[in-house]
RNA sequence: GGAGAGAUGGCUGAGUGGCCGAAAGCGAUCGCCUGCUAAGCGAUUGUACGCCCCAUAAGGUGUACCGCGGGUUCGAAUCCCGCUCUCUCCGCCA
């Protein structure tokens, strides 16, 4: 959410950002709810404040013994103008909560301006792409023939977009997951979190998943529980709700999770494969930062993303998202992208964002400074760090052999009891 | 799932209709004292929103907030209703 004052001050430079963003907003709207929503508010203020001074008065006249009828009278007319105006007063600020909370962030100045994906600057290339003498396969053909993926009986068991590992395959999700958790907590600084895997409303709407993405979502019946789309949800919101101290900042955090997207508006699109799922694993990394540090530390964190990718020696690019593909949330992102030799393309594996101040508004995320004591809003940041089901796509489509194995990256053997090649669903 | 108890400021904890934004203690900050440390003494010690001032610091002022939401009343931390959470006991259960 955005600072309602600034928006009040920048109207023209916030309808200007949000058009690059591709998005039209009604900011009249806003303009006028705002004013509306200030008028009643000194009406009602006024009101209560005269309210209290004659109660004052009533109690000091039934002490003497004087008789009070009259002020009571004028107070019980007050009192109903005040319920009357509360009323509206609750509206209004519904109205206006309701615009508020669906403008999206503002674009960082050093976000570029674009119309998609298209136009996103790439900042960086890293590794070699591996050269196959034969047509390398895609990622769900490995895992099929392997026997260590199992799309049909997925479906079978839930539905579409559901996948059922067996065998070495399980095991190297795991070993994954393992393996990204170490490296973040022994080698990079975090602490690890193992959150609810379900988070309730305050909490979505904390983070910005709530009220706009709500069909996203997948809800629980007869509860106020939403499945974790990412552990980004219940992490960031550790502190909704607190004050810390300023030298406590930077926080660090890892946390595994599930994470469950209803996908809703994307039928059709990367129907087959592990790209994209109901239900995929995640390590997420997120940052609470002061204001002044936050982009220092989104550079931190998306080098601690790629560092996934260099230790399992899998090439990849990063890439800036432009003004257009920006996430409703986010100031500024940078996407990892896997190299996908058996879809001869660079797929998305890891999103690093700096949410600025807009995640902490809403959650209430703040931090005290040392110097002057003044309360803060907190900066969050967070990065995949990384998504483990597409990790594993990118490790079978880049260690795929000419006899249809899978070498097992040195990074990951350990955690595998020292497995060299998949060669079937056995492990051994 | 059943029965009972509770939820107050950074923490402990008082407060059962007006004198309460809230006692007291602890902690923290600043100052004094002390050769240093400890002890001692004094002061300060919430958040949000609005308005004034000034233009975004400081200040002044008003309103709200004692788990959340409603109600009664001229007036609610305090009384009533609903909900949530915590604790204890019973049942069930990984």
């Amino acid at each position: 959410m955005l600072d309602i004052k600034f928006l009040r001050q920048n109207i023209e430079l916030v309808r200007t950002k949000l058009k690059e963003r591709g998005q039209e907003i009604d900011l009249d709207q806003f303009v006028a709810l705002d004013a509306k929503r200030r008028d009643i508010l000194q009406d009602v203020e006024g009101l209560r404040n005269e309210r209290n001074t004659v109660s004052k008065e009533v109690g000091e006249r039934k002490k003497k013994k004087l008789d009070a009828a009259d002020l009571i009278a004028r107070m019980a007319e007050v009192s109903t103008r005040i319920k009357e105006l509360d009323e509206t007063l609750k509206e209004t600020d519904d109205a206006l909560q309701g615009i508020v909370m669906t403008i999206p962030n503002m674009p960082h100045e050093s976000v570029v301006f674009g119309r998609g994906s298209e136009d996103n600057p790439v900042i960086r290339y890293w590794g070699e792409k591996p050269k196959f003498a034969f047509a390398p396969k895609p990622h769900w053909e490995i895992g099929e023939d392997l026997n260590i993926l199992d799309f049909a009986r997925g479906a079978k068991i839930t539905g579409a977009r559901f996948t059922l590992y067996r065998g070495a395959g399980a095991a190297m999700e795991r070993a994954i997951i393992n393996f990204m958790l170490d490296l973040h907590t022994s080698v990079h600084g975090y602490t690890e979190i193992l959150p609810p895997f379900m988070a309730n409303s305050a909490s979505m709407t904390g983070t910005g998943q709530l009220p706009k993405f709500a069909e996203d979502l997948f809800k629980v019946d007869k509860t106020d529980y939403y499945l974790i789309p990412t552990a980004e949800v219940p992490v960031t919101n550790i502190h909704r709700d607190e004050i810390l101290n300023e030298q406590d900042l930077p926080v660090y955090y890892v946390a595994y999770s599930p994470c469950f997207r209803s996908e809703a508006g994307s039928y059709g699109k990367d129907t087959r494969g592990l790209i994209r799922q109901h239900q995929f694993n995640k390590v997420e990394m997120v940052k609470f930062a002061t204001p002044e540090t936050s982009y220092d530390e989104l550079e931190k964190l998306t080098l601690n993303a790629e560092e996934v990718l260099k230790r399992l020696n899998i090439p990849f690019r990063t890439v800036s998202l432009c003004s257009a593909d920006l996430g409703f949330s986010s100031a500024k992102t940078y996407d990892v992208e896997a190299w996908l030799p058996g879809q001869d393309t660079y797929r998305e594996i890891s999103s690093c964002s700096n949410f600025e101040d807009f995640q902490s508004r809403r959650a209430a995320i703040r931090f005290r400074r040392a110097e002057s004591g003044r309360v803060e809003f907190a900066h969050t940041l967070n990065g995949s760090g990384l998504a483990v089901g597409r990790t594993l796509v990118a490790v079978l489509e880049n260690y795929q052999q000419t006899d249809g194995s899978v070498v097992v990256p040195e990074a990951l053997r350990p955690y595998m009891r020292g497995l060299e090649r998949i060669t079937s669903s056995k492990r051994d």
